[in-house]
RNA sequence: GGAGGCGUGGCCGAGUGGUCGAUGGCAGCGGUUUUGAAAACCGCCGUGGGGGUAACUCCACCAGGGGUUCGAAUCCCUUCGCCUCCGCCA
């Protein structure tokens, strides 16, 4: 959520700022400052009502001592009316506020200032490109193509309809081993804190990183019975979980950094995405994902970003894949993001990188949301910090890569020199 | 699922419906004392919001929501959470 005081005196730079993203958020806006004013004098106007009530009921508490009914009675009915007076504002106080909130909740992050402004994906900025294009003697083929009979994609749609994978043999293994692999990598080479979390979380929580209340579409809901009044959702990503860790907290002085990995499953409905990647496991409704979160200090959130997308390349690099980091444009970015680098891997079959991590700098646009605070120095006013995270890695799509990039002509997949103990495999081939 | 109990500030723990945002203790912070430390003593020590350059001031919050009342931490209803006993169970 963005700053209420910031955009009801910038209303005009918001706007600027939110105009290089995608959507029209302009009527929004509007809606904002009428309340944003609204509000401040609705709330002077209670509190200067309410403060007479309470000073009118010191008298009265001094007057029932007295022992003077008469007064009392007399003082009681007048008291009443300003009373109900005070309930009344309160009643429209409360829709108000009600109201100017759903509406800052719907308005999404401001770009960096730094952002390359863009449209679509196309502005990106290539930042840098790390290793070489594998060179192949043959046509490369796509990872569903390869090690045939691994990836299962028949007996899932059984089960559970499109876009949903079954991994059999040593592609399940593989998958369990880079999951194993990347948390490995978090936890003993970059300092982050494992942290095993729930997959179901409430609306609450979604709120808090950004998902709600304008994405529920792309959410999987539970029920329990035909009436549920607090449904739980599968989580999209672990961000969600992982970020919420610290909701309605205030960090002691020194807590910060904080960074945590978690490995989680991923849902997403996809809804709107009919027609694109139907092939493979390049998107489905399940997932795998290694995710890294990071609380910073305010002031720390460029290096902390840099430093956080230097971790996620990190597994690229140690498993030998090529690939490029971009920046978004203004237009590409996500919601709740002010600053995002995604890393695009090599995918031969297709010809183009592909995302397979997304590295976000939220500001504290998040830390708002959910009132995640520490407190600068010891008996100092709470501020909220800065969250930031990134996929290290996606695990569906890292397979993909290996697949790809690793491919012989055989139709074999040599295994990547990091994974090969664990793996207990050089080479991955056909299902016999 | 059945029965009972409990939810107060970082923690513990008071609080006959009327200056209670809340006594007290612990922890924390600052200071005095000390060669140093401990102890002792003094002071500070919740969050959000409105007004003000500021000093400051006002409002709200005693699990959440609703109600009774001139007035609610205190009474009533309700939801949630926790604990104990019984049942069921991976």
């Amino acid at each position: 959520m963005l700053d209420p005081r910031f955009v009801a005196e910038h209303l005009d730079e918001v706007q600027a700022r939110l105009a290089q993203r995608s959507g029209d958020f302009a009527a929004a806006l509007v809606q904002v400052g009428v309340l944003a004013q609204e509000r401040r004098r609705l709330i002077t106007e209670t509190e200067q009502l309410s403060a007479r009530r309470n000073a009118a009921n010191q008298e009265m508490a001094a007057l029932a001592k007295g022992g003077d009914k008469e007064a009392f009675a007399a003082r009681r009915d007048e008291l009443k009316l300003l009373s109900e007076k005070v309930k009344g504002h309160e009643d429209l106080l409360k829709v108000l506020l009600a109201r100017f909130e759903e509406q800052l909740l719907s308005l999404p992050n401001l770009p960096h200032p730094g952002a390359p402004v863009g449209k679509s994906e196309d502005d990106n900025r290539v930042v840098r490109e790390w290793g070489k294009k594998p060179e192949f003697a043959f046509t490369p083929r796509a990872h569903d193509e390869l090690c045939e009979g691994l990836l299962d994609f028949e007996r899932a749609s059984k089960l559970s309809g499109a876009r949903f994978s079954v991994l059999w043999g040593q592609a399940a293994k593989l998958e369990r081993v880079l999951i194993q692999f990347m948390l490995g990598v978090h936890t003993e080479q970059h300092g982050y804190t494992e942290v095993a979390v729930p997959y179901l979380v409430r609306a609450a929580a979604l709120l808090g990183t950004g998902q709600l209340p304008k994405f529920e579409k792309d959410l999987f809901k539970t029920a329990r019975g035909e009436e549920d009044p607090e449904p739980l959702y599968l989580v999209p990503t672990a961000e969600v979980p992982v970020t919420n860790l610290h909701a309605d907290e205030i960090l002691e002085p020194g807590s910060l950094p904080r960074a945590y990995t978690c490995f989680s499953p991923c849902f997403r409905s996809e809804a709107g995405s009919y027609g694109k990647d139907v092939r493979g496991l390049f998107r489905q409704h399940q997932f795998d994902k290694v995710e890294i979160v990071r609380f910073v200090e305010p002031s720390r959130g460029p290096e902390e970003l840099e430093l956080l997308l230097g971790h996620a390349e990190a597994i690229l690099q140690q498993l030998g894949l090529h690939y490029r980091v971009v920046e978004l444009c203004t237009g590409d970015l996500g919601f709740a993001s002010q600053k995002t680098y995604d890393i695009e891997v090599w995918l031969p079959s297709q010809g183009r990188y592909r995302e397979i991590s997304s590295c976000s700098w939220f500001g504290d646009f998040q830390a708002r949301r959910a009132s995640i605070r520490h407190r600068p120095v010891a008996q100092g006013k709470p501020e909220f910090v800065h969250t930031l995270n990134g996929s290290g890695l996606a695990v569906g799509r890292t397979l993909i890569a290996v697949f790809e990039q690793y491919q012989n002509e055989d139709g074999s997949v040599t295994v990547p020199a990091a994974l090969r103990p664990a793996l207990g495999a050089d080479v991955i081939r056909a299902r016999g």
